[in-house]
DNA sequence: CAACTCATGTAACCAGTTACATGATTCA
DNA sequence: TGAATCATGTAACTGGTTACATGAGTTG
């Protein structure tokens, strides 16, 4: 489970109220993990019941301001430094591929080029980013910048992968 | 929902049984889509009660073979020809990287140096099962194929990022 | 004062995982 | 005959999505 780190990490930063951390997997977050409101509000919840965050202040409009506690920042280095990611085996794009046989020469095409589109587009979008960003040498700056590259690498190489893949079902005789 | 399609794509080729599909997916499908023993049973029972599949034969030892019905195969060019594949934005990994800032640099650099020899080992193992499966010019081998060049590609690309990471963050002043 | 944004909470549902349960056939 | 393999089914649980519901403060 995840979110709960994504919720520990983002309020490592400094403390935060379920609707701030909420525009932040908006916007920072949102090309690493996706979460929803029902799911931040509901996951709050439990890491204060589990003592790994503490309600820190109460604002107007009924706004919550948690924080990390000791307990929540040692769940999150040992996450962090003992955990090993793992990987999600799960590729919708994949799994078409696997059953294109099932589809005419030319859709089997039209669908590869497709992908070759929309990663082209999500390239120029995340290389957009990468230029509007003012990075300095800040770790966040230096991290963030490195979650980018990962996208930007990822994006090119499948756009590549699929002009690649599209020839070899064209040109294939 | 793709584990439905995977079924029927998978069923596309011919009739099997539950247990057979399970193989498949433990086999030729391991890298691109899993599912679980109980979740294939129950979803051969649904795709069977709104008429994607019939039970063709019903052999020893309880076992049912399933067959795609006429609409199980439209439903199947429906969803390889009219959906766009939706993208996942959910990686353990790069949630990581995000949070890196909160250890030790030499934590940092060993997690990224410890993605880089997972990639390493995966994409080893992928060249491998590339040399040994023998490729024809059939579409099952000319896709198949296609998808393994996609995990090769991917590999080979996370481990030079992460590499590439490694060497950013041990080299910041 | 209407529209917008801030702000939270919960219920119903869907997809996927883990675990339990059972039994038939084959093979050494 | 005991172990391995074939074969199916279901219950409980977890993580994630969609939708509903409510209300306080801000701004034009």
């Amino acid at each position: 489970m995840s979110l709960r780190h994504a919720l520990l990490g983002l309020l490592s930063h400094g403390p935060a109220s379920g609707y701030d951390l909420l525009k932040q997997f908006e916007l920072s977050l949102a090309n690493v993990w996706s979460a929803t409101q029902s799911q931040v509000y509901t996951e709050l919840g439990r890491l204060t019941d589990n003592g790994h965050l503490e309600v820190s202040d109460e604002g107007s409009r009924g706004r919550k301001e948690y924080r990390l506690t000791d307990s929540g920042r040692t769940e999150l280095h040992h996450w962090l430094t003992q955990t090993r990611p793992k990987t999600v085996r799960r590729s919708e794009t994949l799994l078409r591929v696997f059953f294109l046989d099932q589809v005419s020469r030319q859709e089997a095409v039209e669908y590869l080029k497709g992908i070759e589109a929309d990663s082209e587009t999500e390239l120029s979008q995340l290389e957009e980013l990468e230029r509007s960003v003012p990075w300095d040498s800040s770790p966040l700056s230096i991290y963030g910048r490195i979650a980018l590259e990962y996208g930007i690498r990822a994006s090119s190489s499948q756009r590549d992968w699929a002009e690649w893949a599209a020839r070899q079902v064209r040109d294939h005789t």
